[in-house]
DNA sequence: GCGGGCCTCCCCATTTTGGGGGAAGATGAA
DNA sequence: TTCATCTTCCCCCAAAATGGGGAGGCCCGC
Protein backbone atom coordinates (compact mmCIF):
# COMPACT_ATOMS: atom_id res chain seq x y z
CA UNK A 1 0.00 0.00 0.00
CA UNK A 2 2.74 2.56 1.05
CA UNK A 3 4.35 1.46 -2.43
CA UNK A 4 1.25 2.38 -4.25
CA UNK A 5 0.76 5.49 -2.65
CA UNK A 6 4.25 6.29 -2.97
CA UNK A 7 3.79 5.32 -6.94
CA UNK A 8 0.77 7.27 -7.18
CA UNK A 9 1.94 10.92 -5.50
CA UNK A 10 5.47 10.58 -8.19
CA UNK A 11 2.52 10.07 -10.61
CA UNK A 12 0.84 13.18 -9.49
CA UNK A 13 3.64 14.86 -9.40
CA UNK A 14 4.83 13.96 -12.12
CA UNK A 15 1.61 15.34 -14.06
CA UNK A 16 2.13 18.78 -11.87
CA UNK A 17 5.48 19.17 -12.78
CA UNK A 18 4.51 18.86 -16.81
CA UNK A 19 1.90 21.56 -16.51
CA UNK A 20 4.99 24.25 -16.16
CA UNK A 21 5.04 25.40 -19.45
CA UNK A 22 8.71 26.00 -19.85
CA UNK A 23 8.72 26.43 -23.76
CA UNK A 24 6.14 29.13 -23.68
CA UNK A 25 8.44 30.94 -21.04
CA UNK A 26 11.73 31.01 -22.41
CA UNK A 27 9.86 31.69 -25.25
CA UNK A 28 8.81 34.70 -24.21
CA UNK A 29 11.42 35.26 -21.76
CA UNK A 30 13.92 35.66 -25.74
CA UNK A 31 11.36 37.92 -26.73
CA UNK A 32 11.33 40.46 -23.83
CA UNK A 33 13.34 43.68 -24.78
CA UNK A 34 12.30 45.54 -21.52
CA UNK A 35 13.35 45.70 -17.94
CA UNK A 36 9.61 45.33 -17.14
CA UNK A 37 8.68 42.89 -19.42
CA UNK A 38 11.43 40.70 -17.38
CA UNK A 39 10.07 41.51 -14.15
CA UNK A 40 6.20 40.34 -15.27
CA UNK A 41 8.15 37.34 -16.27
CA UNK A 42 9.29 36.81 -12.93
CA UNK A 43 5.81 37.21 -11.53
CA UNK A 44 4.64 34.70 -13.93
CA UNK A 45 6.80 31.91 -13.08
CA UNK A 46 6.79 32.32 -9.68
CA UNK A 47 3.07 31.20 -10.17
CA UNK A 48 3.15 28.68 -12.90
CA UNK A 49 5.84 26.93 -10.13
CA UNK A 50 3.39 27.56 -7.60
CA UNK A 51 6.43 29.18 -5.32
CA UNK A 52 7.02 32.25 -3.27
CA UNK A 53 9.61 34.23 -5.42
CA UNK A 54 12.04 34.19 -7.64
CA UNK A 55 15.05 36.66 -8.29
CA UNK A 56 17.61 37.08 -10.77
CA UNK A 57 20.46 39.64 -9.48
CA UNK A 58 23.77 40.37 -10.60
CA UNK A 59 26.11 40.14 -7.45
CA UNK A 60 29.25 42.97 -7.91
CA UNK A 61 31.83 44.18 -5.21
CA UNK A 62 30.79 47.79 -6.22
CA UNK A 63 27.00 48.54 -5.44
CA UNK A 64 25.71 49.11 -8.83
CA UNK A 65 24.12 45.80 -10.08
CA UNK A 66 21.20 44.57 -11.76
CA UNK A 67 18.25 42.98 -10.48
CA UNK A 68 14.82 41.41 -11.02
CA UNK A 69 12.20 39.05 -9.22
CA UNK A 70 9.21 38.90 -7.25
CA UNK A 71 10.81 40.36 -4.08
CA UNK A 72 8.85 43.00 -1.98
CA UNK A 73 10.48 46.24 -2.75
CA UNK A 74 10.74 46.96 0.89
CA UNK A 75 13.00 43.94 0.95
CA UNK A 76 15.45 44.79 -1.78
CA UNK A 77 15.59 48.38 -0.38
CA UNK A 78 16.25 47.22 3.16
CA UNK A 79 19.09 44.30 1.38
CA UNK A 80 20.38 46.89 -0.26
CA UNK A 81 20.91 49.53 2.70
CA UNK A 82 21.81 47.00 4.97
CA UNK A 83 25.00 45.56 2.71
CA UNK A 84 23.50 42.34 2.96
CA UNK A 85 25.45 41.67 -0.15
CA UNK A 86 28.45 40.99 1.90
CA UNK A 87 26.73 38.83 4.44
CA UNK A 88 24.02 37.13 2.79
CA UNK A 89 25.15 33.13 3.11
CA UNK A 90 23.52 32.36 0.18
CA UNK A 91 25.79 34.95 -2.08
CA UNK A 92 29.06 33.35 0.17
CA UNK A 93 28.04 30.09 -0.16
CA UNK A 94 27.40 30.14 -4.09
CA UNK A 95 30.54 32.34 -4.76
CA UNK A 96 32.63 29.52 -4.08
CA UNK A 97 30.15 26.55 -5.74
CA UNK A 98 29.77 25.55 -9.07
CA UNK A 99 26.62 24.12 -9.04
CA UNK A 100 22.93 25.05 -7.63
CA UNK A 101 22.64 24.81 -4.54
CA UNK A 102 19.91 24.21 -1.63
CA UNK A 103 20.06 26.90 0.88
CA UNK A 104 20.05 24.24 3.28
CA UNK A 105 23.32 22.39 2.41
CA UNK A 106 24.75 26.67 3.08
CA UNK A 107 26.65 27.93 6.36
CA UNK A 108 24.23 29.45 8.38
CA UNK A 109 25.85 29.11 11.62
CA UNK A 110 27.68 32.12 12.00
CA UNK A 111 26.06 35.54 13.60
CA UNK A 112 25.86 37.47 10.55
CA UNK A 113 24.02 34.99 8.58
CA UNK A 114 21.02 34.20 11.45
CA UNK A 115 20.78 37.99 11.63
CA UNK A 116 20.24 37.73 8.13
CA UNK A 117 17.87 34.90 8.13
CA UNK A 118 15.08 36.41 10.56
CA UNK A 119 15.77 39.21 8.56
CA UNK A 120 14.77 37.90 5.55
CA UNK A 121 12.04 35.60 7.02
CA UNK A 122 10.01 38.28 8.50
CA UNK A 123 10.13 40.11 5.21
CA UNK A 124 8.69 37.26 3.17
CA UNK A 125 11.25 35.32 1.74
CA UNK A 126 10.91 31.52 2.14
CA UNK A 127 12.33 29.16 4.39
CA UNK A 128 13.64 27.21 1.53
CA UNK A 129 15.61 28.12 -1.18
CA UNK A 130 17.64 26.86 -4.23
CA UNK A 131 19.82 29.23 -6.14
CA UNK A 132 22.00 28.56 -9.41
CA UNK A 133 25.21 30.55 -9.09
CA UNK A 134 26.18 31.80 -12.91
CA UNK A 135 29.24 33.33 -14.48
CA UNK A 136 30.87 35.35 -17.06
CA UNK A 137 34.35 36.66 -18.00
CA UNK A 138 35.97 38.91 -16.05
CA UNK A 139 34.76 37.46 -12.53
CA UNK A 140 30.79 38.65 -13.61
CA UNK A 141 28.50 36.42 -11.03
CA UNK A 142 24.70 36.69 -10.45
CA UNK A 143 22.34 34.45 -8.82
CA UNK A 144 18.81 33.05 -9.85
CA UNK A 145 16.74 31.74 -6.81
CA UNK A 146 13.78 30.25 -6.09
CA UNK A 147 12.25 29.83 -2.84
CA UNK A 148 9.35 29.26 -0.76
CA UNK A 149 7.98 28.65 2.49
CA UNK A 150 7.25 24.91 3.45
CA UNK A 151 8.43 21.64 4.37
CA UNK A 152 11.81 19.58 3.67
CA UNK A 153 10.02 17.12 1.44
CA UNK A 154 8.15 18.92 -0.40
CA UNK A 155 10.87 21.14 -0.87
CA UNK A 156 13.01 18.58 -1.93
CA UNK A 157 10.55 17.35 -4.27
CA UNK A 158 10.06 20.79 -6.00
CA UNK A 159 13.81 21.08 -6.81
CA UNK A 160 13.80 17.44 -7.91
CA UNK A 161 11.35 17.81 -10.30
CA UNK A 162 12.79 21.23 -11.64
CA UNK A 163 16.15 21.33 -11.22
CA UNK A 164 16.66 21.46 -14.89
CA UNK A 165 14.14 23.90 -15.84
CA UNK A 166 15.20 26.07 -13.43
CA UNK A 167 18.92 25.98 -14.88
CA UNK A 168 17.53 26.64 -17.98
CA UNK A 169 15.94 29.60 -16.65
CA UNK A 170 18.83 30.99 -14.90
CA UNK A 171 20.92 30.76 -18.83
CA UNK A 172 17.41 32.96 -20.25
CA UNK A 173 17.68 35.24 -17.34
CA UNK A 174 21.16 36.03 -17.41
CA UNK A 175 21.39 36.44 -21.01
CA UNK A 176 18.55 39.47 -20.69
CA UNK A 177 19.69 40.73 -18.15
CA UNK A 178 23.44 40.93 -20.23
CA UNK A 179 21.32 42.70 -23.44
CA UNK A 180 19.76 45.24 -20.98
CA UNK A 181 23.38 46.22 -19.40
CA UNK A 182 25.46 45.87 -22.47
CA UNK A 183 28.31 47.61 -20.42
CA UNK A 184 28.76 44.39 -18.67
CA UNK A 185 30.15 42.84 -22.07
CA UNK A 186 33.51 42.23 -22.88
CA UNK A 187 35.26 44.82 -23.74
CA UNK A 188 37.01 44.22 -27.75
CA UNK A 189 40.02 42.11 -27.11
CA UNK A 190 43.45 43.54 -28.26
CA UNK A 191 45.86 41.01 -29.87
CA UNK A 192 49.01 40.39 -28.27
CA UNK A 193 52.17 38.47 -29.99
CA UNK A 194 53.05 34.71 -28.82
CA UNK A 195 56.09 37.05 -26.88
CA UNK A 196 53.99 39.16 -24.98
CA UNK A 197 51.88 36.71 -24.06
CA UNK A 198 54.94 33.92 -22.69
CA UNK A 199 56.00 37.28 -20.82
CA UNK A 200 52.78 38.36 -19.26
CA UNK A 201 52.01 35.02 -18.29
CA UNK A 202 55.26 34.13 -17.06
CA UNK A 203 55.15 37.43 -15.19
CA UNK A 204 51.55 36.70 -13.65
CA UNK A 205 52.71 33.27 -11.78
CA UNK A 206 55.30 35.12 -10.00
CA UNK A 207 58.71 35.37 -12.00
CA UNK A 208 60.83 38.05 -11.80
CA UNK A 209 62.35 39.57 -14.75
CA UNK A 210 65.15 37.82 -14.53
CA UNK A 211 63.23 34.69 -14.20
CA UNK A 212 61.38 35.06 -16.96
CA UNK A 213 64.14 36.01 -19.30
CA UNK A 214 66.23 32.93 -18.58
CA UNK A 215 62.95 31.00 -19.24
CA UNK A 216 62.03 32.02 -22.64
CA UNK A 217 65.93 32.53 -23.34
CA UNK A 218 66.45 35.74 -24.22
CA UNK A 219 67.90 38.57 -22.82
CA UNK A 220 66.39 40.79 -19.98
CA UNK A 221 66.47 43.73 -22.62
CA UNK A 222 64.79 41.79 -24.99
CA UNK A 223 61.57 41.20 -22.18
CA UNK A 224 61.94 44.43 -21.32
CA UNK A 225 61.02 45.45 -25.23
CA UNK A 226 57.98 42.57 -25.06
CA UNK A 227 56.38 44.19 -21.76
CA UNK A 228 56.43 47.43 -22.57
CA UNK A 229 55.16 46.83 -26.13
CA UNK A 230 52.26 44.39 -24.11
CA UNK A 231 51.55 47.68 -21.71
CA UNK A 232 51.44 49.81 -24.40
CA UNK A 233 48.86 48.05 -26.39
CA UNK A 234 47.08 47.34 -23.22
CA UNK A 235 47.01 51.34 -22.02
CA UNK A 236 48.43 49.91 -18.97
CA UNK A 237 50.26 51.93 -16.43
CA UNK A 238 52.81 49.64 -15.20
CA UNK A 239 53.47 45.72 -15.40
CA UNK A 240 51.10 44.99 -13.33
CA UNK A 241 48.29 46.97 -14.41
CA UNK A 242 49.21 45.23 -17.50
CA UNK A 243 48.96 41.73 -15.75
CA UNK A 244 45.97 42.87 -14.83
CA UNK A 245 44.14 43.87 -17.89
CA UNK A 246 45.34 40.82 -19.67
CA UNK A 247 43.92 38.76 -17.61
CA UNK A 248 40.79 40.25 -17.43
CA UNK A 249 40.75 40.32 -20.91
CA UNK A 250 41.08 36.86 -21.17
CA UNK A 251 44.46 37.50 -22.98
CA UNK A 252 46.41 35.33 -20.87
CA UNK A 253 45.71 32.65 -18.17
CA UNK A 254 47.05 31.85 -14.87
CA UNK B 1 5.34 23.69 -53.02
CA UNK B 2 7.90 25.32 -51.43
CA UNK B 3 6.52 25.85 -48.10
CA UNK B 4 5.05 22.75 -47.76
CA UNK B 5 8.04 21.07 -48.26
CA UNK B 6 9.40 23.92 -45.92
CA UNK B 7 6.81 22.51 -43.22
CA UNK B 8 7.25 19.61 -43.52
CA UNK B 9 11.08 19.08 -43.27
CA UNK B 10 10.07 21.25 -40.21
CA UNK B 11 7.78 18.81 -38.75
CA UNK B 12 10.32 15.99 -39.37
CA UNK B 13 12.88 17.95 -37.71
CA UNK B 14 10.33 17.92 -35.21
CA UNK B 15 9.98 14.92 -34.61
CA UNK B 16 13.52 14.06 -34.76
CA UNK B 17 14.54 16.35 -32.16
CA UNK B 18 11.95 14.86 -29.95
CA UNK B 19 13.75 11.44 -30.23
CA UNK B 20 16.62 12.83 -28.84
CA UNK B 21 15.78 11.16 -25.18
CA UNK B 22 17.39 13.98 -22.67
CA UNK B 23 15.94 12.28 -20.24
CA UNK B 24 18.01 9.31 -20.67
CA UNK B 25 20.79 10.68 -21.08
CA UNK B 26 20.66 13.23 -18.18
CA UNK B 27 19.95 10.43 -15.51
CA UNK B 28 22.78 8.06 -17.28
CA UNK B 29 25.13 11.00 -17.03
CA UNK B 30 24.61 11.14 -13.16
CA UNK B 31 24.66 7.79 -12.78
CA UNK B 32 27.93 7.64 -14.38
CA UNK B 33 31.00 7.15 -11.49
CA UNK B 34 33.68 6.57 -13.55
CA UNK B 35 35.57 8.40 -16.64
CA UNK B 36 34.90 5.20 -18.57
CA UNK B 37 31.50 5.57 -18.09
CA UNK B 38 31.52 9.15 -18.99
CA UNK B 39 33.22 8.33 -22.28
CA UNK B 40 30.61 6.18 -23.64
CA UNK B 41 28.33 8.79 -22.67
CA UNK B 42 30.18 11.34 -25.30
CA UNK B 43 29.66 8.61 -27.78
CA UNK B 44 25.89 7.91 -27.40
CA UNK B 45 24.69 11.81 -27.10
CA UNK B 46 27.04 12.01 -30.50
CA UNK B 47 24.85 9.40 -32.36
CA UNK B 48 21.53 10.54 -30.60
CA UNK B 49 22.29 13.67 -31.80
CA UNK B 50 23.22 12.44 -35.01
CA UNK B 51 26.38 14.18 -35.30
CA UNK B 52 30.39 14.08 -35.93
CA UNK B 53 31.45 15.00 -32.45
CA UNK B 54 31.09 16.27 -28.53
CA UNK B 55 33.65 17.41 -26.32
CA UNK B 56 33.90 18.37 -23.10
CA UNK B 57 37.07 19.67 -21.91
CA UNK B 58 39.00 22.24 -19.01
CA UNK B 59 41.02 25.04 -19.85
CA UNK B 60 43.67 25.91 -18.13
CA UNK B 61 46.98 27.21 -18.46
CA UNK B 62 48.80 24.36 -16.93
CA UNK B 63 48.92 21.49 -19.15
CA UNK B 64 46.86 19.09 -16.69
CA UNK B 65 43.34 18.95 -17.61
CA UNK B 66 40.14 16.89 -18.18
CA UNK B 67 38.56 16.00 -21.11
CA UNK B 68 35.95 13.46 -22.52
CA UNK B 69 34.89 13.34 -26.01
CA UNK B 70 34.70 11.60 -29.44
CA UNK B 71 37.87 12.86 -31.15
CA UNK B 72 40.29 10.84 -31.91
CA UNK B 73 43.24 10.01 -29.80
CA UNK B 74 45.46 11.14 -32.63
CA UNK B 75 43.79 14.61 -32.61
CA UNK B 76 43.75 15.30 -28.54
CA UNK B 77 47.58 14.26 -28.54
CA UNK B 78 48.38 16.54 -31.45
CA UNK B 79 46.58 19.44 -29.75
CA UNK B 80 47.89 19.35 -26.72
CA UNK B 81 51.29 19.03 -28.06
CA UNK B 82 50.77 21.54 -30.67
CA UNK B 83 49.47 24.10 -27.71
CA UNK B 84 46.20 24.67 -29.43
CA UNK B 85 44.85 25.56 -25.97
CA UNK B 86 46.83 28.97 -26.05
CA UNK B 87 45.26 29.89 -30.42
CA UNK B 88 41.93 27.77 -30.96
CA UNK B 89 39.95 30.65 -31.82
CA UNK B 90 36.77 28.80 -30.12
CA UNK B 91 38.52 28.55 -26.54
CA UNK B 92 39.60 32.27 -26.97
CA UNK B 93 36.63 33.45 -28.02
CA UNK B 94 34.28 31.74 -25.99
CA UNK B 95 36.89 32.84 -22.63
CA UNK B 96 35.52 36.19 -23.59
CA UNK B 97 31.86 35.04 -23.59
CA UNK B 98 29.16 34.38 -21.43
CA UNK B 99 26.68 32.45 -23.65
CA UNK B 100 27.05 29.49 -26.02
CA UNK B 101 28.18 30.54 -29.20
CA UNK B 102 28.57 29.12 -33.04
CA UNK B 103 32.07 28.96 -34.05
CA UNK B 104 31.17 30.99 -37.39
CA UNK B 105 31.01 34.16 -34.82
CA UNK B 106 34.08 33.63 -33.60
CA UNK B 107 37.20 35.03 -34.92
CA UNK B 108 39.05 32.82 -37.31
CA UNK B 109 40.91 35.64 -39.47
CA UNK B 110 44.39 35.40 -37.68
CA UNK B 111 47.33 33.65 -39.01
CA UNK B 112 47.49 31.30 -36.69
CA UNK B 113 43.35 30.40 -36.47
CA UNK B 114 43.55 30.09 -40.39
CA UNK B 115 46.84 26.94 -39.21
CA UNK B 116 44.38 25.53 -36.76
CA UNK B 117 41.18 25.33 -38.59
CA UNK B 118 43.15 23.41 -41.38
CA UNK B 119 44.95 21.03 -39.02
CA UNK B 120 41.52 20.54 -37.43
CA UNK B 121 39.78 19.69 -40.22
CA UNK B 122 41.88 17.39 -41.41
CA UNK B 123 42.06 15.26 -38.22
CA UNK B 124 37.71 14.89 -38.59
CA UNK B 125 36.71 18.22 -36.85
CA UNK B 126 33.89 19.71 -38.26
CA UNK B 127 33.57 22.58 -40.15
CA UNK B 128 30.27 23.30 -37.66
CA UNK B 129 30.77 23.55 -34.28
CA UNK B 130 28.61 25.02 -30.93
CA UNK B 131 30.63 25.94 -27.61
CA UNK B 132 28.97 26.23 -24.48
CA UNK B 133 31.71 27.75 -21.79
CA UNK B 134 31.13 26.52 -18.22
CA UNK B 135 32.68 29.14 -15.60
CA UNK B 136 33.14 28.04 -11.78
CA UNK B 137 34.34 29.57 -9.03
CA UNK B 138 38.54 30.30 -8.98
CA UNK B 139 38.19 30.96 -12.65
CA UNK B 140 37.67 27.38 -13.04
CA UNK B 141 36.53 27.60 -17.26
CA UNK B 142 35.75 24.48 -19.04
CA UNK B 143 34.03 23.99 -22.31
CA UNK B 144 31.03 21.93 -23.99
CA UNK B 145 31.59 22.00 -27.78
CA UNK B 146 29.35 20.17 -30.33
CA UNK B 147 30.57 19.79 -33.72
CA UNK B 148 29.55 18.53 -36.95
CA UNK B 149 30.19 18.35 -40.61
CA UNK B 150 27.36 20.14 -43.10
CA UNK B 151 25.77 23.24 -44.15
CA UNK B 152 25.30 26.01 -42.73
CA UNK B 153 21.26 26.04 -42.39
CA UNK B 154 21.26 22.54 -41.29
CA UNK B 155 23.72 23.76 -38.73
CA UNK B 156 21.52 26.55 -37.93
CA UNK B 157 18.62 24.36 -37.44
CA UNK B 158 20.12 22.03 -35.48
CA UNK B 159 21.49 24.52 -32.97
CA UNK B 160 18.40 26.17 -32.68
CA UNK B 161 16.39 22.73 -31.70
CA UNK B 162 18.82 21.76 -29.51
CA UNK B 163 20.46 24.60 -27.66
CA UNK B 164 18.70 24.36 -24.42
CA UNK B 165 19.66 20.45 -24.44
CA UNK B 166 23.25 21.27 -25.10
CA UNK B 167 23.03 24.07 -22.12
CA UNK B 168 21.70 20.95 -19.37
CA UNK B 169 24.41 18.63 -20.95
CA UNK B 170 27.22 21.05 -20.61
CA UNK B 171 26.10 21.45 -17.04
CA UNK B 172 25.58 17.81 -16.45
CA UNK B 173 28.98 17.18 -17.63
CA UNK B 174 30.30 19.59 -16.09
CA UNK B 175 29.75 18.59 -12.63
CA UNK B 176 30.70 14.64 -13.75
CA UNK B 177 34.13 16.35 -14.35
CA UNK B 178 34.11 17.81 -11.02
CA UNK B 179 33.63 15.23 -9.09
CA UNK B 180 35.91 13.16 -10.71
CA UNK B 181 38.40 15.59 -10.49
CA UNK B 182 37.87 16.86 -6.46
CA UNK B 183 40.81 18.66 -6.41
CA UNK B 184 39.21 21.00 -8.91
CA UNK B 185 36.93 22.08 -6.44
CA UNK B 186 37.12 25.65 -4.96
CA UNK B 187 40.51 25.49 -3.52
CA UNK B 188 39.92 26.66 0.59
CA UNK B 189 38.82 29.88 -0.14
CA UNK B 190 41.28 32.25 0.85
CA UNK B 191 39.50 35.62 2.52
CA UNK B 192 40.78 38.98 1.95
CA UNK B 193 40.34 41.19 4.24
CA UNK B 194 38.83 44.31 3.06
CA UNK B 195 41.85 47.03 3.22
CA UNK B 196 43.77 43.70 1.13
CA UNK B 197 40.73 43.65 -1.45
CA UNK B 198 41.41 47.59 -1.43
CA UNK B 199 45.03 47.99 -1.78
CA UNK B 200 45.06 45.07 -4.52
CA UNK B 201 42.47 46.09 -6.51
CA UNK B 202 44.07 49.33 -6.31
CA UNK B 203 47.45 47.71 -7.42
CA UNK B 204 45.45 46.49 -10.32
CA UNK B 205 44.41 49.39 -12.14
CA UNK B 206 48.06 50.51 -12.33
CA UNK B 207 48.33 52.42 -9.29
CA UNK B 208 51.85 52.95 -7.66
CA UNK B 209 52.18 51.97 -3.79
CA UNK B 210 52.67 55.56 -3.15
CA UNK B 211 49.83 56.99 -4.88
CA UNK B 212 47.70 53.43 -3.35
CA UNK B 213 48.33 54.48 0.79
CA UNK B 214 47.42 58.43 -0.85
CA UNK B 215 43.76 56.94 -2.44
CA UNK B 216 43.34 55.11 0.87
CA UNK B 217 44.73 57.81 3.01
CA UNK B 218 46.74 55.61 5.05
CA UNK B 219 50.60 55.31 5.04
CA UNK B 220 52.55 53.96 2.63
CA UNK B 221 54.24 51.70 5.20
CA UNK B 222 50.76 50.55 6.29
CA UNK B 223 49.88 49.86 2.60
CA UNK B 224 52.89 47.29 2.83
CA UNK B 225 52.02 45.44 5.66
CA UNK B 226 48.45 44.78 3.62
CA UNK B 227 50.19 43.73 0.11
CA UNK B 228 52.64 41.38 2.31
CA UNK B 229 49.66 39.55 3.82
CA UNK B 230 48.01 39.46 0.80
CA UNK B 231 50.96 37.81 -0.83
CA UNK B 232 51.45 35.30 1.66
CA UNK B 233 47.36 34.19 2.35
CA UNK B 234 47.43 34.00 -1.78
CA UNK B 235 50.85 32.21 -1.86
CA UNK B 236 52.22 34.59 -4.52
CA UNK B 237 56.01 35.39 -4.87
CA UNK B 238 55.13 38.90 -5.38
CA UNK B 239 52.90 41.83 -5.76
CA UNK B 240 52.11 41.63 -9.71
CA UNK B 241 51.86 37.38 -9.04
CA UNK B 242 49.26 38.19 -6.11
CA UNK B 243 47.56 40.58 -8.06
CA UNK B 244 46.92 37.77 -10.65
CA UNK B 245 45.94 35.51 -8.40
CA UNK B 246 43.48 37.53 -6.58
CA UNK B 247 41.71 38.30 -10.25
CA UNK B 248 41.41 34.68 -11.16
CA UNK B 249 40.70 33.74 -7.80
CA UNK B 250 37.92 36.18 -8.40
CA UNK B 251 38.81 38.11 -5.33
CA UNK B 252 39.28 41.15 -6.85
CA UNK B 253 37.62 42.75 -10.10
CA UNK B 254 38.91 44.98 -12.47
C1' DG C 1 58.96 46.02 -52.61
C1' DC C 2 57.83 48.59 -48.76
C1' DG C 3 55.76 49.66 -44.46
C1' DG C 4 54.69 47.66 -40.27
C1' DG C 5 54.72 44.51 -36.82
C1' DC C 6 57.69 41.14 -34.51
C1' DC C 7 62.03 39.49 -32.29
C1' DT C 8 66.51 40.36 -30.68
C1' DC C 9 70.27 43.13 -28.37
C1' DC C 10 72.48 47.24 -25.46
C1' DC C 11 73.35 51.52 -21.63
C1' DC C 12 72.19 54.46 -17.62
C1' DA C 13 69.79 57.05 -14.15
C1' DT C 14 65.71 57.04 -11.34
C1' DT C 15 61.87 55.05 -9.09
C1' DT C 16 59.63 51.33 -7.01
C1' DT C 17 59.58 47.08 -4.43
C1' DG C 18 60.94 43.68 -1.22
C1' DG C 19 62.72 41.85 3.15
C1' DG C 20 64.12 42.34 7.85
C1' DG C 21 62.85 44.11 11.96
C1' DG C 22 58.78 45.98 15.83
C1' DA C 23 54.27 47.82 18.06
C1' DA C 24 49.64 49.56 19.18
C1' DG C 25 44.45 49.51 19.65
C1' DA C 26 40.00 47.61 18.01
C1' DT C 27 37.00 43.96 16.93
C1' DG C 28 35.03 39.69 17.06
C1' DA C 29 34.98 34.64 17.74
C1' DA C 30 35.86 30.33 20.71
C1' DT D 1 38.56 35.97 28.79
C1' DT D 2 41.76 34.94 25.48
C1' DC D 3 43.25 34.43 21.04
C1' DA D 4 43.12 35.73 16.27
C1' DT D 5 42.54 38.98 12.82
C1' DC D 6 42.43 43.62 11.10
C1' DT D 7 44.09 48.18 11.04
C1' DT D 8 47.42 51.49 11.60
C1' DC D 9 52.13 53.31 12.21
C1' DC D 10 57.66 53.40 11.95
C1' DC D 11 62.98 52.27 10.62
C1' DC D 12 66.87 50.98 6.97
C1' DC D 13 68.79 49.28 2.72
C1' DA D 14 69.50 46.10 -1.14
C1' DA D 15 67.39 44.39 -5.14
C1' DA D 16 64.35 44.82 -8.83
C1' DA D 17 61.71 47.31 -12.08
C1' DT D 18 61.02 51.36 -15.10
C1' DG D 19 61.72 55.05 -18.56
C1' DG D 20 63.96 56.77 -22.38
C1' DG D 21 67.04 56.50 -25.57
C1' DG D 22 68.93 53.52 -30.20
C1' DA D 23 69.51 49.59 -33.81
C1' DG D 24 69.42 45.55 -36.92
C1' DG D 25 67.14 41.38 -39.17
C1' DC D 26 62.84 38.74 -40.32
C1' DC D 27 58.48 37.88 -42.19
C1' DC D 28 53.93 39.17 -43.66
C1' DG D 29 50.35 41.45 -46.22
C1' DC D 30 49.10 45.18 -49.33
Amino acid sequence: MRRFLLRLTTTVRDLMAKKVDLDGILEDLDATTTHEGLQQITERVRDAFGIDHIVYHWVDSAGEQYGVGTYDDVWVQRYLEQGYLRTDPVIIGCYQRFHPVDWKRLDWSTRSARIFLKDALAHGVGNQGYSIPIRGPNGQFALFTVNHNCEDEEWAEFTDDHSRELILMAHYFNRKALEFEPDRGPEKAQTLSPREIDALTLLAIGYSRAQVAQTLSISEHTLRVYIESARFKLGALNTTHAIARALSCGLIVV
